[in-house]
DNA sequence: CGGGATCCAACAGGATACTG
DNA sequence: CAGTATCCTGTTGGATCCCG
């Protein structure tokens, strides 16, 4: 079992290949909350700016994670939604929250921070 | 429960900002497996340079994330281990590594890729 | 050996304006 | 609404040289 690579052939590896980026993990997250318009994803990213967030959606679609609808209304919609593969980054984020949330949980973690 | 923020409210944010780079994630995979030497990482971590392993470790030390040992030898040795913080990431990088490893695994998840 | 210092290149990403 | 187009800047990270 190979634990250090840093190639396709490390899974570690592929992962951050695919979750690169400032915004990525965020709006992966708010994915997992359900299909999401383009609009509120802007509103909920606050910051980002739209060449961006088409940046990695584009991005994430590519990767196959990341679904785009296209509803040929007026005015028009898109829905953007998580395909099979990208619903399965669940525990990722959730491992993510929860260690996020320790290091300042009140009285969680007291971090002895000693080997 | 707010499912979608940016700052430092949210738990996946905050994460987020401390695993951010390139190498980040790929320095603590390694030093999940046992403390480490400067040149041990660097030879590990293929294509990275002096500067940006230091710049990492560095950051990852100020998040409290990796603690750096000195031995005043000669020749100098440096090791670099994880704190009990950092050590609680390795549910994150497994989940990184299920997820990566299911992607491309030959039966795997077929991954449909449908609502 | 383990970096610090410096310089530089590449790219992600922000600002703004405009379109189908 | 949902982008696209353009321009521009900040940060990341690579290259190189040198020092304790």
């Amino acid at each position: 079992m190979p634990g250090e690579c840093v190639d396709e052939s490390c899974p570690v590896a592929q992962a951050v290949a695919v979750l690169d980026g400032k915004w990525t993990i965020l709006i992966i997250r708010d994915l997992l909350g359900g299909v999401r318009r383009f609009s509120e994803l802007r509103a909920s990213l606050v910051g980002i700016s739209p060449k961006t967030l088409t940046d990695r959606l584009r991005a994430l679609e590519a990767d196959g994670v990341v679904k785009r609808t296209i509803y040929a209304e007026i005015p028009p919609r898109v829905e953007y939604g998580l395909t099979a593969t990208g619903r399965q980054l669940g525990p990722v984020i959730d491992a993510l929250a929860a260690w996020g949330a320790g290091r300042t949980a009140p009285g969680g973690q007291p971090s002895a921070d000693v080997l």
